[in-house]
DNA sequence: CTGCTGATGTTAATCGTTTAACATCAGCAC
DNA sequence: GTGCTGATGTTAAACGATTAACATCAGCAG
């Protein structure tokens, strides 16, 4: 069995208040003596709070929750989730990562959230497998939130908006008035599948309108880049091969350089190129790829709206900020 | 505040012995009409348990700690973290992170495992960070772990060992055995300031002491893509530029095929180049890359293992498990 | 000497859930 | 009727840490 604050106690030959007082940290006059026994009987014991025993009674777990659509792959994702444990673990707190990547999930992950298990959530993007409704019952949980998206939430949390429809629509349209005229967008698989369109496939559908563009030429591949080179390939060996493809992710984007390499076809001569994320290996591309994304890859203020909201004695109002975002024109385009 | 099962019993006009006989699925006899009563009563309040109090009572957490040097990045941690997030969504888990990257973070790892956050964990692959005997010291607190190491750890827990040194003593065996002079190391930050080699540095080194050779270079530049690609294209323009690149991972050995190339260089002609990890992307490089990595990117079963303890009544013997990797030679080598 | 203050320690309530133990009652065998 | 059994419900004791409230005592001003 662990050693519990009792047994430590017995040891040093004290009560389990005065341990919990030396131990813990607050400044509840000890005598030195005393202080020196209760740490030795610790140390000797190997005593660490129980942290279920800490929550329940503090009502706070020190930990907080990032929830994200998928694991891993998207560069932006990782730089976040970094962020976020570096700061939380400049708090002392923990971080907890809860996968939605499905509707499925979505009911369940709320759920757990509602049960307590952090004291905080940063959301990235789970699309829209946590709906608005979903999102609102956790916050009305009385849950500190902060969530990223390509839209606004009205639920009463933090929302940091990204402008990608938009900022997509621009790419999109600087390839139309360019004179391309057979523009491809290459989704993500859930991209496909939904009744609610994302950012960047509204932006592309939106540019095609404003031009008066009928034809709609959306293939899938974005998710990895073995799916996107091979998805490319065919799609750039067809008779009426696009002479732009818009792709979902920049990782994506760079798979369609290669592809497009292998086949013989120049770039931005035969074939325009942009990704989105603005990623850095966009830069060492050749050509250098043509994103939209962020201008800086850096969540460290993102990460704060939480910390502030879970440091903060009151309610905080909720607030909306508007992460800059931007077309980069680069050489593929 | 969130509503608690003393809130649900006086809705329902029960006690919260029955509220938690109903809702926690034991299979003590409840009249229906009870039952549905107290179902009622929580939906309509929308109660969840609390975690916190259910722990402390329980004395289990129904959370897994993932334990990473590093978050994302590597395809091969990407998966693993895929998948224990599934199993554990299937048994009832969530999973909690935690990033140990660095020595001083482990400590506080450590600690944090100590405090019961979790039922179990998961360590993949934290370097040297979490030593031996701090991995002893979790071990001995009674929590079921699993590590993936390249090395044997004796400490009671089960062990993945892969045989990462071994197989890059392969490769670059096979490198001067056909004849490559001057093969370079391009290593992770991080295997440049530590007092213990990693295995993929090892077996560069013990290939070269085998086959007599003297020289060693070593350049970092395998942590990401961009510095790989920067630190290739010096490299290979210097004077006496090797001949043969070694990358301490695959996508930091894409990178320097991209460099070779916008250097004019022909592979594996002027230079040969090997990567670690087998990711998919290597097989649709140009040319193909060769790799070091594990066969079958797929770590059910090393979550399994860890399931398998979670699960068990008694405690299990510690179980070693050799991961199969091998050299794969393709076009660029 | 009296009464106040601050330092230091202890007692006991509390957080919310689980669960062993007990109470009650109906049904039934004898 | 008596006693047993199983169904159904309640009571109360945990789980381990925190912390308000209280006890004690030394020092000291008046």
């Amino acid at each position: 069995m662990r050693p519990t604050a009792r047994r430590v106690a017995e040891l040093a030959q004290v009560s389990v208040a005065t341990v919990s007082y030396v131990l813990s940290g607050r400044d509840r006059p000890v005598a030195a003596e005393t202080r020196q026994r209760v740490l030795d009987a610790a140390r000797q014991l190997g005593y660490t709070p129980d942290q279920a025993a800490r929550s329940l009674r503090k009502r706070r777990t020190q930990r907080v929750c990032l929830v994200q659509a998928s694991l891993g792959g998207n560069p932006s994702d990782e730089r976040l989730a970094r962020d976020l444990h570096e700061t939380a673990d400049v708090h002392g707190y923990s971080v907890i990562t809860l996968a939605v990547y499905s509707e499925g999930r979505a009911r369940a992950a709320a759920d757990v959230l509602r049960s307590g298990i952090a004291d905080g959530a940063l959301v990235n993007q789970t699309g829209d497998h946590l709906t608005h409704d979903l999102l609102a019952e956790i916050v009305a949980g009385g849950l500190p939130m902060v969530v990223v998206r390509n839209e606004s939430v009205p639920v009463g949390c933090d929302v940091v908006r990204t402008p990608e429809t938009e900022v997509s629509a621009e790419a999109v349209e600087h390839l139309l008035a360019e004179g391309r005229t057979r523009v491809a967008f290459m989704a993500h698989r859930h991209e496909l599948y939904r009744d609610h369109p994302t950012g960047r496939l509204l932006g592309y559908t939106t540019a095609l309108d404003r031009h008066g563009v009928d034809r709609r030429i959306i293939v899938s591949g974005a998710d990895d880049r073995v799916a996107a080179y091979h998805s490319a390939t065919e799609l750039l060996r067809s008779p009426d091969r696009p002479d732009a493809i818009f792709a979902a992710s920049d990782r994506a984007a760079i798979s369609v350089l290669s592809a497009a390499r292998d086949l013989g076809l120049s770039v931005p001569g035969d074939l325009a190129v942009i990704g989105v994320g603005n990623i850095d290996e966009g830069l060492i591309s050749n050509p250098q790829l043509s994103t939209v994304g962020p201008l800086r890859h850096d969540y460290t203020d993102v990460v704060r709206l939480l910390f502030d909201r879970l440091q903060a004695d009151g309610p905080l109002p909720a607030r909306e900020v508007l992460r800059p975002w931007t077309f980069l024109r680069r050489g593929s385009s």
